[in-house]
DNA sequence: CAGTGGTCTAGACCACTAT
DNA sequence: TAGTGGTCTAGACCACTGT
């Protein structure tokens, strides 16, 4: 199960006995010991391993479970959570989550999936990549109801994902396959949002007029230890984006 | 102290413990009877006082601790939430928060206060005002070294709080004015973010050319009980605005 | 010093899930 | 029926803040 046995006693350090559990099943899950989907041990177990009491416990597993890493089923276990892209920015395109009326058609078209050996030097840098190295470029949009509502590239090593380019991206998502045929796990992504005017590129496949206001959304996907192995940079219908929060 | 009398084998009802627990002490949050900066009761007078154990309270006030609602400070006490704009999207001009250098200089100026008659009627509807009510305009811009980042109208109805085109607001919050001379609380917001192309208006006061992308940002901000007092538009430059979020 | 929240323990009973 | 997480209790000791 490899967890570090603990006790206030023993160890004549420092921070709360639950911090610490939960720094070494964050350790385990970040490892990628524990992979998502899969069941940690029990309340019951852990604390037997670790020297500790159940509650102690039981406050690392609450806390991380109200991180989302994990999720608690009540009567079956406790599961290594699968990242989820619902509060991405992308998703707020056309009032999703804001809309009543859910039932929209939504559909994915790949405009193009190529190796390129020229793309700006920041996402080479990003991807831990040299000038010259290939780099699978796919280029998709998202229309709902017939409208397309905004487009995308995804940039990868394709050292590190040889064939990418020829697997069928359409029906499963890009991180299923990622995980089914190279075995890597997006666990985290980052994502920056700004604005700016339509390109030309965009103008044409949002079917926008040019000098039109654009929802500009990078995001970088990553693994355990923060390792970077997408960067995505989309471009969407001002027109058809709102993002909400709540303050207080 | 306002609180009902619970137990598990009284009530014939339902939903756990704690959970009630919490909503009592949130009603009396809505309510206003603990007002923001004032302290709660003890854990310990709160299980007395509902005939709950101090565990079960424990868990009420932690979880409204990490809602934000409350706070607790040890040796101290638990004390009721001041609204906290740092997470506004207003926040993220200028890379706030992203950039190391934080002391840069920061400025607000009063570009107009005036009362007006004819204002967006959306505006009117959400102030529960009708057409032709007075409606207090402040009409302000922020600049971050020397540079003018975005401006904001505010629109608040004028029967409420009379007289406030001619109360100083520079150097102290709108909020604290609200609080202080009128003893209105604001307690929460709602602010949603858009793009669009400026209008003359906007390029003006932010010295833009025309036809620049710029961002649009509205915001409701309300009392106990979801009252609208006060609806901002803020727009501001797009080169001066990012907005990070993290996934997983 | 007494009072606060912070941590930790050791039990109890329940509802749900699987077999 | 046995095992899981969900809730609830009743205590213990600690560190911190005020007097």
């Amino acid at each position: 199960m490899n967890l570090p046995r603990l006790s206030v006693a023993s160890s004549a350090d420092e921070r709360p006995l639950y911090i610490q559990v939960k720094e070494a099943l964050l350790t385990n899950l970040e490892n990628g010991i524990w992979k998502p989907d899969e069941q940690l041990p029990t309340e019951t177990e852990i604390s037997h391993h670790m020297g500790v009491s159940e509650g102690t416990v039981r406050q690392a597993v609450l806390s991380l479970a109200k991180e989302g890493r994990i999720h608690r089923r009540s009567g079956k276990g406790t599961f290594v959570s699968r990242i989820n892209f619902d509060q991405s920015f992308a998703r707020f395109f056309r009032f999703k989550g804001n809309n009543e009326c859910d039932r929209s058609q939504y559909n994915v078209t790949t405009i193009g999936a190529e190796i390129q050996q020229r793309v700006d030097p920041h996402i080479l840098q990003l991807l831990q990549l040299n000038q010259g190295d290939n780099v699978v470029v796919l280029h998709r949009a998202i229309s709902i109801d017939n409208v397309v509502v905004c487009h995308y590239r995804s940039y990868l090593s394709e050292s590190r994902f040889p064939d990418l380019v020829s697997l069928p991206l359409d029906d499963t998502g890009l991180y299923n396959v990622l995980e089914q045929q190279y075995g890597v796990h997006v666990v985290g992504a980052k994502e920056s949002l700004n604005a700016r005017i339509a390109k030309k590129d965009d103008a044409l496949i949002l079917d926008l007029p040019q000098n039109e206001a654009v929802i500009a959304i990078n995001r970088t996907a990553f693994t355990y230890k923060n390792e970077i192995i997408e960067v995505r940079r989309t471009v969407g219908r001002s027109d058809k984006f709102r993002y909400d929060i709540r303050l207080g």
